[in-house]
DNA sequence: TCTGGGGTCCTAGGACCC
DNA sequence: TCTGGGGTCCTAGGACCC
């Protein structure tokens, strides 16, 4: 007999936050965030401490003090919760190989081969919090249900610390008294034009005469709305994605207006987003320029290269000359560059070189990673830009 | 309130080829 | 000389998620 609803949804709560309280025990129970401490930094992760006073990620961090007084805030050191991140999903392996990873703190199980060591899948789920619990001190929550979007709303639901399983017969009744926006793919843009349809509830979705809701959101969207909001999501649980992108953004504590600051800065996400392609054991075809303006306004231009790269100064090269291409508003400064890698291919392909590319830089490139890789990404510096570039 | 950094996916137009 | 439809790739922007 297999399971009706074999699919879990585990994701950990305040995870950041969770991640620090186990390093500083002095945190448990008090206002706390994980977030920048610069001028424009926002909150990275809330405690559940500081969500009576309206305190989310993503919030200012200037305006979360405000509504929070005594909120405690402590910088980001993703290095942790990599690290953690890593035992959390070789615990998950360890129940099942189909794991599919989300984020750092949330994955999809697929546990219907598990039938035979447990009784029902509530049983799996209480499993893997307990062994969280045990090996990781983690709190986590678990939805189990027979789809993917069903188990990870029934996990939202299930938080703090809690596990909510959603039997194939509950599920509709579960479904139709959410609100919209907690559909996968309604954010404000999509939760605005539905709003104008008079559409609330998921129930309501379905009471929307066909074409409306397709104008309103566009066809393919209305399509994947109506689906959720009657259940069906086939979509399996698919270990092993690999990446499609690579990218490395920074807003600038102030805006930037001089050429050489500009470059330097390129420079050094382009040797940082390099370094992680590297390490992945990849090459990139398609690189983008990412520039935001003191206006909030962002732009993108983006070249594909005749052949994949891996080199930094290739990346720096076409980022310069990608930087020509953007003109700013009279008088307006730079908030923020960022360099995105795409069209991902591994690295042990037949290799392709882009005419123009020194291959004496690579060298160079893998000697700064050893360095970097073994005393810290800021153990070594560059000069400036390198001669050739540019 | 004045808006981070890491991603994914979709759309739409244009170039180009057959 | 003017014209088709389909497919693929590229580019830019936007919505969305954690």
């Amino acid at each position: 007999m297999a399971f009706s609803e074999p699919i879990l949804h585990v994701d950990m709560d305040a995870f950041f936050v969770e991640v620090e309280r186990l390093r500083d025990p002095s945190l448990r129970g008090r206002p706390v965030v994980v977030g920048g401490t610069g001028p424009r930094a926002v909150v990275a992760a809330a405690s559940y401490e500081v969500r009576p006073f309206g305190v989310r990620s993503a919030m200012p961090m200037s305006a979360a003090r405000r509504a929070c007084p005594g909120l405690i805030v402590v910088p980001p050191d993703r290095s942790a919760y990599s690290e953690a991140s890593e035992r959390l999903f070789e615990l998950f392996r360890e129940f099942t190989p189909l794991v599919e990873g989300l984020s750092v703190d949330e994955a999809f199980l697929d546990v219907r081969g598990l039938r035979h060591h447990f009784g029902d899948p509530g049983e799996i789920g209480t499993a893997i919090r307990q062994r969280i619990r045990d090996e990781l001190s983690l709190p986590a929550s678990v939805g189990v249900a027979a789809s993917k979007f069903v188990a990870k709303l029934a996990s939202e639901r299930a938080k703090p610390d809690g596990l909510l399983w959603v039997r194939v017969g509950d599920q509709q009744a579960f479904l139709d008294e959410l609100d919209v926006s907690e559909l996968w793919g309604v954010g404000v843009a999509t939760k605005a034009a539905l709003e104008r349809l008079g559409v609330e509830t998921v129930a309501d979705l379905g009471s929307v005469p066909p074409g409306l809701l397709e104008r309103a959101v566009g066809e393919s969207h209305a399509a994947h709305l109506r689906d959720l909001a009657a259940g069906h999501d086939p979509r399996p649980v698919e270990p092993d994605q690999r990446a499609r992108s690579i990218s490395v953004e920074h807003t600038f504590d102030r805006d930037l207006s001089s050429t050489d600051e500009i470059r330097s800065a390129l420079a050094g996400h382009a040797d940082e987003v390099t370094r992680r392609l590297r390490r992945a054991g990849l090459r990139a075809r398609t690189v983008t320029l990412k520039v935001r303006d003191s206006e909030f306004h962002t732009v993108t231009r983006s070249e594909t290269l005749a052949g994949s790269v891996d080199v930094s100064t290739a990346v720096f090269k076409t980022v310069m000359r990608l930087l020509e291409r953007v003109e700013l508003g009279a008088g307006r400064k730079i908030r923020l560059l960022g360099i995105g890698l795409s069209g991902l291919e591994a690295r042990d392909r037949p290799e392709q070189m882009v005419a123009g590319t020194d291959r004496r830089w690579e060298s160079v490139d893998r000697a700064l990673d050893e360095v970097r890789d073994r005393f810290g990404g800021s153990a070594v510096g560059r000069a400036g830009a390198r001669p050739d570039a540019g």
